[in-house]
DNA sequence: GCCAATAGGGATATTCTATGTCCTTAATAG
DNA sequence: CTATTAAGGACATAGAATATCCCTATTGGC
C-alpha cells in the first residue's frame, strides 16, 4: 500500500509555488526540470491540483501554474487528496454477509464492526494531514535548506517564472 | 492506494478465532467457507499471521489455526502488518536532490521536510491502529451481531474446530 | 494576424502489485 | 496406512501505477 509518487511531486511543486510573487505563474516545464521529473507525467499530477481548485492556470508563454490560495489556507490533506483521491485505504466487502449460518435476506444494518475501526484509524491519518499547512512546510524548508541553495533555487524559479 | 483485502480477511479471521475455546484449531477450509473466501488465496494471509507469530498452527486432521495469544494482547495494528507489510505508505525518492542549484556532491542531511510530515501521519494510522484491541473487536462484534446469528456462528465454528 | 509556448486531456504502452490457482512436501491424527 | 492439514513455490490473470505520445484550444509577444 503506497501513495503514488505524484503526491510527492504535488508537494514539492505546491512548495515551490508557495514561493511564487503573487500574480506570476511557473510552468510544467520549470517545475519538472527542477525536480528531475518526467514533464509528461508531471502534468497529469498538477491537472489533479487544477482541478480540485488548489491552484490557477493560465496559457500560452509565460503560463503555467500558481497558488489559489495563500499557503496558510492550503493543508497537506488538500495536496494528498487532490491527487491520490479521497477514498479510504480499507474497502469493505462485506465478507460477514457470507456467513454460512445467516438467515436468507438477513442484512445487518450499518457497517462492519472492523470497517468502523479501520476507518477511524484513516481518518487519524487525515486528521493529521489537515493540521499541517503548506505554510509549515515552507517554514521548516526554510530552516533545512542551506542559505545559499535557498536562496539560489529562488532565483532559478523566478528567471523561469513567467 | 488500497489495503489488500488479505487484511480484511485475516481480521474477519482473528475474531472468530478469539472465541474458539483453548487448545482447539481451525482450518483455513473451515475459515474460507465460513467467509466465502477463496480456500488457497486466504491461506497466504493465514501465513502471514503464523510467520508474525500471531497464530500457531498444527498439521494434519483437526490441524489449522489457534491465536497465540490472548485476545487483549493482539492489536489491530499486529494484524495489519503481518499481512501487509511494515512500511510507509509515502515513499520518499528524494527529489530534492535533482535540484538544478544544488553544488555538486551536496547531500542534505537527514530525511526531508515532507516525508517527515507524511511519516508522521502514517504514524497517527498505526497508532490508532495499535489502540484497538482484538478483544474490542470482539466486544463490539458481541453487542452489533444478533444473539441467535452469534450463537448459531459460534456452533458452525465448534463443529469443525478440532 | 502569426508564431511559439502553454494547459488539458485522450490514447496507448509498460511495469508492478494484488489476486487467485495449482501443485508438491512434510507433518499428524485416527 | 490413509486422509487431512499447513507451508510454500510456480504460475496465470487483472488492475493500478507509471509513463509517453499526440491533438486541441488558449494566450502572450511579435
Amino acid at each position: 500500500m503506497n501513495l503514488k509518487s505524484q503526491v510527492e511531486w504535488a508537494l514539492h511543486c505546491c512548495a515551490i509555488l508557495a514561493g511564487l510573487p503573487e500574480g506570476r505563474y511557473l510552468s510544467t516545464k520549470a517545475l519538472a526540470e527542477f525536480h528531475g521529473l518526467p514533464k509528461e507525467y508531471l502534468s497529469k499530477a498538477l491537472q489533479g491540483l487544477s482541478q480540485a481548485g488548489l491552484v490557477n492556470t493560465t496559457l500560452g508563454p509565460t503560463g503555467g501554474y500558481r497558488l489559489a490560495r495563500m499557503p496558510a489556507e492550503l493543508t497537506f490533506l488538500d495536496i494528498v487528496e487532490a491527487v491520490e483521491g479521497k477514498s479510504r485505504t480499507f474497502i469493505c466487502n462485506d465478507i460477514r454477509a457470507n456467513n454460512p449460518c445467516r438467515p436468507a435476506g438477513f442484512c445487518e444494518e450499518g457497517p462492519c464492526a472492523i470497517a468502523r475501526i479501520m476507518w477511524e484509524a484513516d481518518e487519524a491519518w487525515r486528521e493529521k494531514l489537515r493540521s499541517v499547512k503548506l505554510s509549515d512546510l515552507v517554514e521548516t524548508l526554510s530552516k533545512d535548506i542551506p542559505r545559499d541553495l535557498w536562496k539560489s533555487s529562488f532565483e532559478w524559479v523566478l528567471d523561469r517564472a513567467g
